[in-house]
DNA sequence: GTTATTGTATTAAGCAATTAATACAATAAC
DNA sequence: GTTATTGTATTAATTGCTTAATACAATAAC
């Protein structure tokens, strides 16, 4: 699970849906310490700066806290981050379904289609 | 159907959304005159070249054409506009299938989520 | 109590992309 | 053949993101 990003979008906010990423899917479990800002920065081949715009976010959305010079964890509560992945997922939903009905297609074409899809 | 822009991604890359979006779903008939640069562009509130950029990417796309001083058209084939429908459907759930694979749901997972939503 | 480690804050520079202002080119309409 | 209309091209201004450099703050480790 290594860093890319696409240049259509700022690397700091593709930064903070990786990292999200892998909390929700326990990449990094709850209560963990991550590695450092400049650690992560290295890794991820971006500004230090970049990083901590990054980790921030992540701090103001409650999945991680820092505790000054012992580093960073995730927040230690397995419940609230299993909610917040179901909350991603209902939002993608959302957004999907709501694409799909703007081209004109109704939930059940859209299931349809869904279940013709040759994936896991 | 008005005209609104993100914020989050350059307007001329949502004008060609919502354009392609009216043209596939005959809001703009196929073979029929759009409006002229100027007028769109007044109705969306941007800068005639905002719009004409917009403009020239759905050139490139074959979806219209424009004959100097007479206007743009849409493209007079009703088949090719179906396809695109298509196409675009399909990228839309393949993004939404990896993207849920990301967060760990299989196929079987998110159909059965779908299924329970309240939408048309 | 010193030191190394880690997070945080500030300021500025550089860069790329978008948007804006304006002028030009072609042709249908008369 | 003039003119108005429409598309097109060019250049400049603006904006926001990323990076960079640097300094400060807190505290665990020793």
């Amino acid at each position: 699970m290594s860093w890319t990003f696409s240049g259509e979008r700022p690397i700091y906010s593709q930064l903070v849906e990786q990292l999200q990423l892998r909390i929700v899917t326990g990449v990094y479990p709850p209560g963990s310490r991550m590695e450092t800002v400049r650690e992560l920065a290295n890794e991820a081949a971006v500004n230090p700066n970049t990083m901590q715009r990054a980790m921030s976010e992540l701090e103001r959305r409650g999945l991680v806290f820092s505790q000054r010079t012992a580093g960073r964890f995730v927040t230690d509560d397995p419940e609230s981050i299993a909610a917040l992945r179901a909350e991603l997922a209902q939002e993608k939903i959302d957004r999907f379904l709501g694409e799909m009905r703007k081209l004109g297609y109704e939930k059940r074409e859209v299931v349809a289609l869904l279940e013709r899809e040759e994936r896991t």
